[in-house]
DNA sequence: CTGTTAGCGCTTTCAG
DNA sequence: CTGAAAGCGCTAACAG
């Protein structure tokens, strides 16, 4: 283990640039009251003695450290990594770091990371996912308290409060279209395949009810499917399903995951898609362009809701006002397994 | 715009519980030296109040916020999000949080956010994924000036040098073998696959050249080829590539993206998987499990990986030796693309 | 334009 | 076991 160099601090720059330690701030803030010369003198010193400004002191004088945090259940998830990575560059390039927390589905861990990020006086946190809207109100507390303080915004989750902002997709319409779709490609036993109950999943749920009803197919409980696990899993929670004796023709799944899944389970029992089974994945992942046929999906313009999110943010920041909530309308992208 | 609520200080605490700071101080931070009763009166008042301590003055006076920064060209990529989350839950398991940077491939931006990782005051840094090792050894400069005042780790990563630590899966075994294993399905005329150079690259091209060197099989430099961009980019690459009267009978691919772009490639085409052509992807990805058939792939341990960096980093922060490198053997997963 | 100085909220000796 | 007080490195009035 090496010695750890001390590094250097706003005293060793105004010692050496023979200034006081005010103009070095004046000059790291970007201060308009500074002589071009001075400035000049500071910033040379600066380079040369690679001098980083301590950012907990900034934050202790300052009362901001320009850090927001991220909470999602999993990075690894494909959806969530692509929106912590939007979230991210776009929150950088307005000059904010990121603390990232995954904090899985557990309730406790979610209410521990939330208040750790009080601690941590972020300037907002960020919940990425539908994961953190608990269905009963007091539950939802957690979220409410920290946003006393700061700013809190929500990634597909809605909370009509105070100092809470929204960006969602409209799952509902997406999933009333979606299985539209399916009704019109001739499907009339479209299995639901779900994960985690969550705010998400309810209104694509009532979107795909919704459309059943004006299809006039009465609502077969024994077709909303709640899956778990990986794809593997996925795909032999299926043939037991199938084997139990249900049957149905089309596919609507809460991502693509489930709906490769059920792609999977299909090319086993020897079902061809789309002629016998129509499948519609969310999300547009990446996945989708993966099997074969490519899997139709649908695209929440993640990217867009991460934009929003920040700019919002932004605004808010800056003593602005903000819109609680904005839904963003889906795409729905046809593919290979809804052709026919 | 609501008026933020101000937070609890110590000194609040202090004042209800009727005690000093100090006490306060001592009893957020574990001490020993606190009465049972003081304790406990304390706490009470803690948790009574909500109070979270400011995590910018702890980390002033002690010198750590423990925090640990994480630069990643992009978690949008699948196999660093996989990283990032095992990084991340370990971490915070050991009391840390993490700072995340989504860096690109931009060499500036890069060096610009290590810097900003020492202002901020991280305990270490993570480079995960080997983007960050520059082929010469000025350019790695800037890595080597952090770890003059904290340790660096490196994921898929080798500098020999003082308090960087590297953790590597072993790429060219893994692609050495690979290579042998289409030299045996009956492949002679094997592409090789990769987007940037990059140091794990490197590594994989050299077992790809060996593996054919002991095949006697000369090396054509045509059948080593750069891709770029999404799946969509690298079949209609390889397309043009094709038609440009390229000849090969296997496909050894730097990640799963590829080798299923490759996929995709023959598929239009009209090359049949495997008879005509094998594929062996990289990362063992849920993409490769995607596909039909299924790709064959190469599992590089990545949880094994963060599980060992992690390790030797609390062991660092300790103030205890950690190894500098360590090298991980990969395992071949056989599937449907390289059957015969 | 520049310097002085009082905090920011906590940790950590040093006394008691 | 507990308290007083000196920092930690920077920001932001306030004076000049």
């Amino acid at each position: 283990m090496i010695e750890k160099e001390k590094q250097h601090t706003i005293y060793d720059i105004s010692k050496k640039a023979g200034v006081s330690i005010a103009t070095v701030s004046r000059v790291l803030n970007d201060s308009p009251k500074v002589s071009q010369k001075t400035r000049e003198r500071v910033l040379a010193v600066i380079k040369e003695s690679g001098y980083e400004p301590n950012a907990y002191a900034r934050g202790l004088g300052s009362g901001s450290m320009r850090t927001i945090g991220i909470l999602c259940a999993d990075v690894a998830d494909i959806y969530l990594a692509n929106a912590v990575s939007f979230l991210e560059k776009n929150l950088r390039q307005n000059g904010f770091n990121t603390i990232l927390n995954c904090t899985g589905d557990d309730y406790k861990t979610k209410v521990r990371c939330m208040k750790a990020m009080e601690g941590r006086r972020v300037d907002a946190v960020i919940l990425a996912g539908s994961q953190y809207i608990e269905s009963t109100l007091p539950k939802n507390q957690y979220i409410i308290d920290v946003s006393r303080h700061i700013p809190v915004m929500l990634l597909n989750g809605y909370i009509k409060s105070d100092n809470i902002y929204c960006n969602l997709s409209d799952d509902y319409s997406a999933f009333y279209d979606a299985a539209m779709e399916l009704y019109q490609k001739g499907c009339r036993k479209i299995l639901f395949l779900y994960r985690e109950i969550s705010y998400s999943r309810n209104l694509k749920y009532k979107g795909y009810c919704e459309a059943l009803k004006d299809c006039q197919i009465e609502l077969d409980e024994s077709l909303v499917l709640r899956c778990n696990g990986k794809m593997e899993q996925i795909k032999s929670q299926l043939i037991t399903y199938y084997k139990e004796g249900h049957e149905f023709d089309g596919v609507l799944a809460c991502d693509d995951e489930l709906a490769i899944g059920a792609m999977k389970f299909a090319r086993e029992i020897g079902i061809h898609i789309p002629e016998e089974l129509a499948v519609i994945g969310c999300n547009n992942s990446v996945l989708s362009i993966c099997s074969s046929p490519e899997l139709s999906s649908i695209d929440n313009k993640c990217e867009l809701l991460c934009i929003n999110t920040v700019s919002s943010l932004m605004r808010l920041l800056e003593g602005q006002e903000a819109v609680q909530k904005t839904v963003l309308s889906t795409d729905y992208i046809p593919r290979g397994t809804t052709k026919r």
